[in-house]
DNA sequence: TCCGCTTACACGTTTGAAGGGA
DNA sequence: ATCCCTTCAAACGTGTAAGCGG
């Protein structure tokens, strides 16, 4: 396990900037903490460029998401929820030298969903006493799927995003503040076959579901294994070989022991010295491309945000707000948004009053590259539930899809644990108070998408990775918040 | 022809029912 | 009757390889 800090440490592309709230900034919002389980597992599939297969059945991914939470209120209930975020507005091809490559513009993004962790609601007692894992989540490439599998685009990147939210129930969400995590080593590939040899050489060797793959195994139809795309590929393999200590283990049981080491190393502050290190190919690329990058970004990466949850009256007016009128208060906000200057400064993450929306809106391009999406985000101040005030709105003009919340209820607790309400639409959507009509919210995901933003750079540089800009910022005490470029909740018309 | 996607397959893990014993 | 343990089979989760289709 690995502390937030401990990640802001590992990650940030520059030396850490001390926060207005200090080098525990991250501790904001009634100090909600959200650790990601398993690190260094993910760190070694990032360093190679995290693939996760996607099909139409669903695919479970691994290594999954699995955290830990701290600093919740004991006796308040929360619901824990996890969407998939677009990294970028591209869509990628595998090369023969062993790279990624931009093969073009993103295609519309399919049907967001957010999935529900089946414990959901409980008490904060209960995230906080185990981990919590999103072992069941599957993801998948068929955009007509019912069975609320997260639907994924292959070859396009996304991270997963992590949003703790103290409600009763799925009908108090609405007037709920809400915080949001990412983990920038969990950015991944979606891919419908790997593409990468030393990303499938780790998954058999990790996951226990391959085990009949692996080397010491006695499976015959491992091999002969798939000729190697380009030959350059054996010797490399063969580097893999060697991986690191910890995850040369040749079986899982052997990784989970390893665990309890890494977290005690972890606890142990010992895990949170590793800094600039190139932890993907992608990571590798963006460095040439580094001019539009933002230094600083710093904490981490690790992106923090505290919300209230999107209602779309408060966002409505800025959805006429032409591109570029943001009404910002802050100079970050608007470099969040421009190209060239899609750096933020190493200062920005400290300034709790930028509000930067969705990049749904067509008419405005998204940085694609530096503003990698993984911010690390001082969360604003306790905000009291209620509608959202006018401060909570995001400065910048964002098309926010209002519309249906479109929550992955595992079956389990679709019917048992969060019963839908009257307005509950397939897929699990819910309407909001606001009740704005679903329909008109699965329209919107035909809409203006990251594949309606033009490359701004040539599709040399691969997006940013760790120490790109951050995108997302969540603000809200007082002052706006910086949307992601992702809505929380896609289909929300709360 | 290339490249991405789908499908069948073998292998291993997980899960839960069934049975037996204390 | 209850609990615990073991066994076993089905379900499920994997990557591979072949074939398909745009």
């Amino acid at each position: 396990m690995q502390s937030i800090r401990d990640l802001k440490t590992n990650f940030s592309g520059a030396p850490a900037v001390p926060m207005a709230t200090g080098p525990d900034g991250y501790l904001q919002q009634g100090s909600i903490r959200m650790t990601l389980e398993d690190p260094d597992l993910w760190k070694t599939f990032h360093e190679n460029g995290t693939e996760m297969i996607i099909t139409k059945p669903g695919r479970r991914m691994f290594p999954h998401c699995k955290i830990n939470l701290a600093g919740l209120i004991p006796c308040a209930k929360y619901i824990l929820l996890v969407d998939m975020v677009p990294e970028d507005g591209f869509r990628y091809k595998w090369k023969v030298d062993d790279k990624w490559e931009v093969a073009g513009k993103a295609e519309p993004q399919p049907p967001c969903r957010t999935y529900l962790h089946p414990d959901s609601p409980a008490l904060g007692s209960h995230w906080m006493k185990q981990s919590m894992s999103f072992l069941k989540l599957k993801l998948t490439n068929n955009t007509l799927d019912q069975h609320g599998h997260i639907i994924l685009h292959s070859m396009h990147r996304y991270h997963p995003r992590f949003h703790i939210i103290q409600a009763d129930d799925m009908f108090s969400v609405r007037w709920s503040v809400f915080q949001t995590f990412t983990f920038p080593e969990t950015s991944f590939m979606a891919v419908t076959a790997y593409q990468n040899t030393k990303i499938t050489k780790l998954k058999i060797n990790h996951n226990p579901f391959a085990k009949g793959f692996r080397d010491e195994g006695t499976n015959s139809k491992r091999r002969p294994s798939k000729p190697p795309v380009c030959p350059e590929k054996k010797p490399r393999l063969s580097d893999e070989d060697s991986p690191p200590a910890d995850f040369s283990r040749s079986s899982y049981e052997g990784y989970e022991a390893d665990e309890d080491l890494l977290r005690g190393k972890a606890e142990a502050g010992g895990a949170a010295v590793v800094k600039e290190e190139r932890y993907s190919p992608w990571a590798t690329e963006r460095e040439g491309g580094r001019t539009g990058s933002p230094v600083g970004n710093a904490p981490g990466d690790m992106y923090n945000t505290e919300q209230l949850v999107p209602a779309p009256a408060s966002y409505l007016p800025y959805r006429f707000h032409g591109y570029g009128k943001s009404p910002s208060p802050t100079p970050s906000a608007a470099s969040s948004h421009s190209s060239a200057s899609a750096r933020r400064g190493p200062f920005e993450s400290r300034v709790p009053d930028v509000a930067t929306v969705p990049d749904h809106d067509a008419a405005k391009p998204r940085p694609l590259h530096h503003p990698h999406p993984h911010h690390h985000h001082e969360t604003g101040a306790s905000v009291p539930c209620g509608p959202p005030h006018p401060q909570a709105v995001g400065a910048a003009p964002q098309d926010y899809p209002g519309g249906v919340l479109n929550v992955s209820l595992p079956p389990q607790v679709s019917h048992a644990k969060a019963p839908p309400p009257a307005g509950v639409l397939g897929h699990h959507a819910v309407y909001g108070p606001y009740g704005a009509a679903a329909e008109q919210s699965l329209g919107q995901w035909g809409g203006p998408g990251h594949a309606q933003f033009p490359p701004l750079r040539p599709p040399h540089h691969l997006p940013a990775e760790y120490g790109s800009q951050a995108m997302h910022h969540g603000y809200h005490h007082g002052n706006v918040a910086e949307w992601s470029q992702y809505p929380l909740f896609s289909y929300s018309c709360w």
